[in-house]
DNA sequence: AATAACAAACGTTTAAATGACGTTTATTAA
DNA sequence: TTAATAAACGTCATTTAAACGTTTGTTATT
């Protein structure tokens, strides 16, 4: 089934999770390890992005989508594809070129960056076998090859993005309280809004359906629960062309 | 100074080009011809993007912009790398493995397209060795390869990013009036504007700043010109964070 | 030199959305 | 019972948007 790869082309996946509960949106990232030949020195010690060449007869939206099915089981997340990586000395520092050898990659290496959203618990990380890892977005470890730059990038669009796509969603679980959103809308954005001017202007989408549940567990208030109706979104939506320069 | 190429990487270019007379966005397209050995048959007869594959030791930057060089003369100009494109059917019509054949291309080819922003007018196709034309993007011609998606993708994320970011100022003379601003966006988007409310809320902006100047040669009342402060957009610019979904 | 034609430019009114707050309510823990 | 607290609701002033009507300045025509 597995077909000659393409040597000098890869995808890489910034897989972003946000976690309601810490309201942080994380980054999941595999260990990169590499010692001397007699084992007296550490050569290379930091994180990585997963990524992976992309086979001969294979599309890049499903390189992206394999590779993230490999590293956390799941296929159906939200994924976009959003720039492309490669400038020929991309991966020319000195720890990047002694792991290129160890893995015997090429030098010049295109990358198609994708990114994807979901939740942080959704992924199991037991018995993950890359030994992955998830990392706040806003205090993100040592990162091999150009990876900080390309986390970076994606966070970037994801922040543009949310602002005018109901992709909050894809972060937060199904059913959700209105400070939930609120929390993910100001994690993500590092901006602070008005709970009760937020709150209204939520609960008036047409596509936030109330649902006859509330929170348990919870040792205040129990706040109602929401749903988002992506068909009710769809449906309702003609696009409004409102020019905000 | 001429390096070897990668032979499985390539750029393409969606130049758009506004003509503010005819309120139409164009796209720069070359003509692709091949006749049969005996020259009794024209097998391919269409337009494709400029493009061309990328040099060992050049950044996609530069490959994109050297290309937009040789086809125009310009490298100042508004560029965005939109998306890559690769699959690996994507050039495998009968006219285009023709082509491919002629011009030994390898058939998997990775494309990184970019879309550029410019003045029709700015460009001189007298002389253009490629034989290139514009073309409407409402309106345009049979294309070779997969680049009629090329040129939709780039279009939408046009229309998507004009509405957030002054770009519509790329695409207009340098001293503009009031309506021609308005006829640009009704063109690209595909919308009517209230011309008295669009007027006020442009006349508004602090970046939008009016001259001394008129029209001339124009055979009604003149209309008053204004230039885009580009300086003053980023300077009075606290990004908005309107939650616009 | 008066006037018709017409786009440019300005103005008005109403409704809706936003921003900045204050108050009440439902629940748990003490 | 009550204190504490987050959830939920309410109010008002301001800004922005939408839908129109009116005046002005210029050129072309009489």
């Amino acid at each position: 089934m597995e077909s000659k790869i393409i040597q000098n082309l890869s995808v890489d996946c910034v897989v972003f999770g946000y976690d309601t509960n810490t309201k942080s949106l994380n980054a999941l990232l595999i260990k990169r390890y590499l010692e001397s030949e007699d084992k007296s020195e550490i050569l290379v010690d930091d994180h990585v992005l997963t990524g992976y060449h992309v086979y001969q007869d294979e599309t890049l939206d499903n390189a992206a989508t394999r590779v993230l099915k490999e590293l956390t089981g799941l296929t159906q997340q939200y994924k976009k594809q959003f720039k492309a990586f490669g400038d020929p000395d991309r991966l020319t520092n000195a720890k990047d070129l002694l792991w290129i050898e160890n893995e015997k990659f090429d030098k010049r290496t295109v990358t198609i960056a994708y990114y994807f959203l979901l939740k942080t618990e959704d992924v199991d990380l037991k018995n993950n076998k890359y030994d992955a890892k998830w990392f706040p977005v806003k205090d993100l470890p040592e990162l091999g090859f150009d990876h900080k730059q390309i986390i970076n990038e994606a966070y970037g669009d994801l922040k543009t993005k949310c602002l005018v796509e109901p992709i909050i969603f894809e972060l937060l679980p199904d059913k959700f309280t209105i400070n939930e959103v609120q929390d993910a809308y100001q994690s993500i954005l590092g901006i602070e809004i008005d709970n009760r001017n937020f709150r209204r202007k939520l609960i008036n989408k047409k596509y936030i359906i109330p649902l006859d549940e509330k929170q348990f567990g919870v040792s205040k208030k129990p706040a109602k629960l929401y749903m988002f109706s992506k068909d009710v979104y769809e449906k309702m939506f003609q696009k409004n062309y409102l020019i905000n320069i």
